[in-house]
DNA sequence: GGCATTTCTGTAGTTTTATTTCATTTTTAG
DNA sequence: CTAAAAATGAAATAAAACTACAGAAATGCC
C-alpha cells in the first residue's frame, strides 16, 4: 500500500512523539525523503531513537529503508493523480490533465477487474452462435469498435446503436445467441428493457457496466470497471476508454482460446487490408 | 528520464570500474537499492569510492541520493513496461498486459504531441461553421465518437464511415467548415483522396494520423500520435485509445475555449440526458 | 618505444548518519 | 497514590558514506 496513505490510516495507533513525526512527513513528504534522521527530529521536535522506531513500526527495517519505500510510493503516486481541469488551464496543462487522470482511470478499472469473469466471458463468447452489441449514446461508439474487432474474427456479429433495430435483433434472438450490452451507468431505461427482452428468447446477456445497476440485475454476468463516473463538467468520460480496453482485453482471450487455426485466419483480414493502402516506401 | 534508461544509455561514456558498477545495478536493481555501498562495491569488485564516484557522474548528490532515484524510477517504471502477450497468458496475465501496455502507450502518446498545434486545432475547430468526422475501418469508431462530443454542443457536426458520403460530403463543403479525417497509418487511400477533396473545396483538414504519410501531406494540420504500428498480431490497436483521448483533448480545449455561456449548454445537455434513465435510488 | 601528462582506482582516514543502550520521564491501571 | 508499563531522549556505539591522497593505468607526444 501507499506509504503516505499508510501513515495516515495508522496515526491514532502511534504515541505522541510519533505522532509529530507522521505529520512533519504527511506535511512535506518530499522533504523527508532527503533529510538525514537528525533533520527530520530536529523538523519534529523529537528526537532520533523516535524516528528510527516509528520506521519500524511501519514495518521497514530503519530509517533509510523507510526513506526508500517513502520515495517509492511518491513516485509512484505522482503520475496517476486525476487531476481536474479548470477554467484557467492552457494547452499544456489540460492535455497532460487529461491523458494522466485517462491512465489513472485505466488504472482504477485493471485493478477492480475479476479475472474470473472475465475468463468466463471469453468461454461464453468463444461458443456463440452470434454476438451483438449494442449500446447507446456515448456507448454506441464502444458497442461499434467491439463490432470492428470481432468482424474480424469472420464470426456472426452484428451491433445496432438504434433501439428499435436493438429490440428486433432480441426477439430474433435464440439459445446460443450472445447480447453484450454496454452503459457506463446502467441505468439507461431502454437498455435494461433489452436486457429483459433477450433473456426471454433464451440469449445470453453479457453487460459491461456498474455492480447494482438496473442493468447489472437483468443480466447474467457482469463486467464491472469500478471507475468512478464523471462529475466534472470538464472532465471526459474516461469510463469509455476503460470500455474499450476491456473489449480489446475479451478479444484477445477470445483470440487465444480459438488457438492457432483461427489466428491464421486473423493474419489474412490483416494482409486483405493492406491492399485499400498506399505503400509505406512510395512516398 | 528512467534511471535505468539512463545508465544504459551511458554505459559508454563510464570507465572500466565504473561500467563494472553500472553492470552490477542492471543485472539486479532490486538489490541495489537495498545495498549499502560497501555491499554493492563488493557485489561489483571494485572500491568504494568508485561506486561513489559513479553516482556523481549521473548528477546525484552521492550513494543515498542515487539510490532514492534508482527506487523511484522502478517504482514508475514497471507498470509502464510494454509486454506483449503470448499464447500460454492466463486472463490474468493478459488482462493486466493489456492495460498497462495501454497506459504505456497514452503515455508514449502524451509525451509525443505537440500542444501549440492542439491549442492551433482548437482554435480552428471554435471558428468552424461546420465540423464533419471521417474515419474508415477501426477508426470509424473514432469518429463516431467525436461526433457524438461535439454533438453535444449544439453546433453543426456531422460523421460519416461511408466513403460515398464522405465524398458527397466534402464536395458540399465550403470555407469555413473543417473537416476531421483519423488514421492510423495515414496510408488509406480512400481517405487521402477525401483530404484532397476537401481542400479543392476550400474546407480546413486536420489530420488525426502519422508524420510524413501521403494523408498527412494532404492536410492542413496534423496532429501525431507518435506510437508505434501493432507489430504483434495478440496486441489490440493501442493507438484508437490514444485517438479517443487525444479526441477528449481536443472537445475540452473546445469547451474552455468557448467559455462560461457555452458551458450552461453542455449542463443542460447532460440534464436531458437524465430524463431517459433509472434513478440513482429507486433499486 | 619512452617519457610526461592525464585519468582512473583503491587504501586509509575522516565525517556524517543511523542505531543501540540505558536512564529518565510520562502514562496507565489498580 | 503507587507500581508497572510504556515512551522518550542523551550518550555511546556501530555503520555507512565521503574525502584526501598516492599509486596504477591509460593516453598522447616526441
Amino acid at each position: 500500500m501507499n506509504t503516505l496513505e499508510l501513515i495516515k490510516k495508522n496515526l491514532d495507533t502511534f504515541s505522541k512523539s510519533e505522532r509529530k513525526v507522521a505529520e512533519a512527513i504527511l506535511a512535506s513528504p518530499e522533504t523527508a525523503i532527503h533529510s538525514s534522521i537528525a533533520n527530520l527530529a530536529k523538523n519534529a521536535q523529537v528526537s532520533e531513537p523516535t524516528v528510527n522506531r516509528f520506521c519500524r513500526r511501519l514495518d521497514t527495517k530503519g530509517f533509510p529503508d523507510f526513506k526508500l519505500r517513502l520515495a517509492q510510493s511518491l513516485a509512484n503516486g505522482t503520475p496517476y493523480v486525476n487531476r481536474n481541469v479548470n477554467e484557467n488551464d492552457g494547452p499544456e496543462a489540460y492535455t497532460s490533465k487529461i491523458f494522466e487522470s485517462t491512465m489513472a482511470c485505466l488504472n482504477v478499472a485493471k485493478n477492480g477487474l475479476d479475472t474470473n469473469l472475465i475468463n468466463r466471458a471469453v468461454d461464453i463468447l468463444t461458443q456463440a452462435n452470434k454476438i451483438s452489441f449494442f449500446g447507446l449514446g456515448a456507448s454506441s461508439s464502444v458497442a461499434h469498435d467491439a463490432f470492428n474487432k470481432f468482424f474480424r474474427f469472420n464470426i456472426p456479429v452484428s451491433c445496432f446503436d438504434d433501439i428499435v433495430m436493438q429490440r428486433m435483433s432480441c426477439i430474433n434472438s435464440s439459445e446460443g445467441d450472445v447480447i453484450v450490452l454496454i452503459s457506463h451507468t446502467g441505468r439507461t431505461k431502454p437498455l435494461v428493457e433489452i436486457a429483459q427482452l433477450a433473456r426471454e428468447n433464451d440469449a445470453f446477456v453479457i453487460a459491461l457496466t456498474a455492480y447494482n445497476s438496473p442493468l447489472a440485475e437483468q443480466s447474467n454476468l457482469v463486467l464491472s470497471l469500478g471507475v468512478p463516473e464523471d462529475t466534472d463538467i470538464y472532465m471526459p468520460m474516461s469510463s469509455r476508454i476503460a470500455q474499450l480496453v476491456l473489449i480489446d482485453v475479451l478479444t484477445t482471450g477470445f483470440t487465444l482460446r480459438r488457438g492457432a487455426k483461427f489466428r491464421d485466419n486473423l493474419k489474412r483480414v490483416k494482409a486483405g487490408i493492406k491492399d485499400s493502402r498506399f505503400e509505406k516506401n512510395n512516398e
